[in-house]
DNA sequence: TGAAATGTTGGGGCG
DNA sequence: ACGCCCCAACATTTC
């Protein structure tokens, strides 16, 4: 039985990807209306594609942060899970709510949940408002002079900050509200069973995070304070632990919105534009998501759809432990699995080995990330593994092969960050750290290392494996 | 947000 | 003093 939707009804907020309270205008419009507040978040079952493991671990510790934060302005956040029409019916048959509110997502099938859900509550009397909390402009409000969306970075960003400056200075992120008024509660977060049940995977992963909003303030506010006066440089070292913002966890939760991060980097005191380059690569990604909905799915570039892709499981498991024989990929692979995060130089290094050395098919890099990075996020993953494959639009060219131990050699001369994630070759000295197969056998043997058995040797030869790349790529393209 | 092959230049050793 | 070779350093081209 529905109850009459009466004027004193509470308001519902619904938290999605948005698990914070400052700069959150759906909750904003809420906290607005006056009204005793659902603070709603549903666990929904019926997503296209699940989350990852990982993700689930950051979403567990991110609720509680949520929580308490929403317990320390007087109210309490009711969690739910199902499929998320289901579980609005019902609380809105239960609670009477007046009005619903919620911050936009952009991928396909979360689309198409949101607009029935708001079509059918619409229908039924209540008042529903979304609202863009999650990026800088909408994806559709950048467009071309021709009307279409930018398909080039450059261009695309140009365009997109003559709107994100102007719009933001007017308008600038919201403080948090400085009380929520509640209407009732609760549901405990374990009982989302959102971590692993056996090993203690979960617990190491977080060592070196600490979800929620504050967690996020803090890691922002110490990176603009120091560290990102030397980012276009240091970003490139993946053992310099403050190069980057590590950002991007917090981020895909919500945490902080990129409105905030943008305000903060601008009110700095160092130059941000760098940095806030990358931030346009995230808002980029979702462009290109909203316009391209199967984009973790499908090449945006047709031409790549008969590209014969070798079926080699041993190879991608061995890519996915650490195993490749090539230090510098092995260390970013096991620095994912050990801590849910990889630094970005290494992204593009272990991603190209596997695509373009293995000629192992993009989508299964895509798919291990959705699984093992904290982040998951669903344009910016895509996104990225279509560029290095080179099907995705303005997609690094498809003769651009990184050499996956000259980069190491590169940013990461001295050795410390294999040294930190292949233990096994820490006494290899710098001259051959990133090339073990190349050192002398008196060399090896001093540092205790027996090439085969306790570090593999080279899983393919990097030459051929350049070549055979670059002839592969050759002969689809004239096929097309 | 690349790497390798190829081309060019200029300094030093040497007859 | 000069031409010649070598080679490192840098620039350009190619994939």
């Amino acid at each position: 039985m529905t109850q009459e939707k009466n004027s004193d009804g509470p308001a519902i907020v619904w938290f999605r990807r948005d698990l914070r309270l400052a700069d959150n205008p759906a909750l904003n419009a809420a906290v607005k209306t006056g009204r005793p507040l659902i603070l709603l978040y549903i666990f929904e079952t019926d997503a296209d594609r699940s989350l990852g493991s990982a993700k689930k671990v950051w979403l567990h510790h991110s609720l509680v942060s949520l929580s308490q934060s929403i317990e320390t302005k007087g109210a309490k956040l009711l969690l739910r899970k199902g499929p998320a029409e289901v579980v609005l019916d019902e609380i809105i048959d239960q609670s009477g709510a007046a009005s619903l509110y919620w911050n936009r997502r952009y991928e396909a099938d979360g689309i198409e949940r949101d607009s029935n859900i708001k079509a059918s509550l619409k229908e039924a009397g209540l008042e529903v408002e979304t609202f863009n909390g999650s990026l800088l402009t909408e994806p559709w409000d950048v467009e071309t002079q021709a009307g279409g969306y930018y398909k080039v970075f450059t261009p695309y960003w140009r365009a997109a900050c003559q709107i994100i400056g102007p719009r933001l200075a007017s308008n600038p992120p919201l403080a948090p509200p400085k009380s929520l008024r509640p209407f009732n509660k609760n549901m405990a977060i374990d009982d989302l069973g959102l971590l692993p049940k056996d090993l203690d995977w979960d617990e190491k992963i977080l060592e070196d995070w600490t979800p929620g909003e504050n967690g996020a303030m803090d890691r922002l506010k110490s990176f603009l304070a120091g560290p990102i006066k030397d980012y276009a440089d240091g970003r490139n070292i993946p053992s310099n632990e403050t190069g980057t913002s590590r950002l991007s966890p917090h981020l895909a939760a919500g945490e902080i919105s990129p409105r905030q991060i943008w305000q903060a980097a601008r009110d700095g005191k160092h130059t941000a534009d760098k940095f806030l380059s990358e931030i346009g690569w995230r808002e980029f990604s979702y462009v290109l998501l909203y316009h391209n909905p199967e984009l973790a799915e499908k090449n945006y570039k047709p031409d790549f759809d008969n590209f014969d892709w070798r079926t080699d499981k041993k190879s991608l498991e061995a890519w996915t432990q650490g195993q490749t024989g090539y230090p510098f990929v092995d260390a970013g692979m096991r620095e994912l699995w050990q801590t849910g995060w990889m630094h970005n130089r290494v992204r593009m290094v272990v991603a190209s080995f596997l695509i373009k050395h293995l000629l192992i098919d993009w989508r299964e890099g895509e798919d291990w990330f959705w699984d093992t990075l904290l982040e998951a996020d669903p344009a910016a993953n895509s996104a990225s593994w279509q560029w290095v494959a080179g099907s995705g639009a303005d997609a690094a060219p498809y003769f651009r092969i990184f050499n996956p131990f000259g980069q190491g050699e590169k940013f990461d001369a001295d050795g410390e960050y294999v040294r930190k994630y292949v233990p096994e070759l820490k006494d290899l000295p710098d001259k051959y750290i990133q090339t073990p197969w190349a050192a002398p056998k008196e060399i090896l043997s001093k540092a205790g290392v027996k090439l085969g058995k306790t570090y593999p040797e080279p899983l393919v030869e990097h030459k051929m494996a350049r070549e055979r790349a670059l002839s592969r790529y050759k002969e689809s393209r004239s096929e097309n």
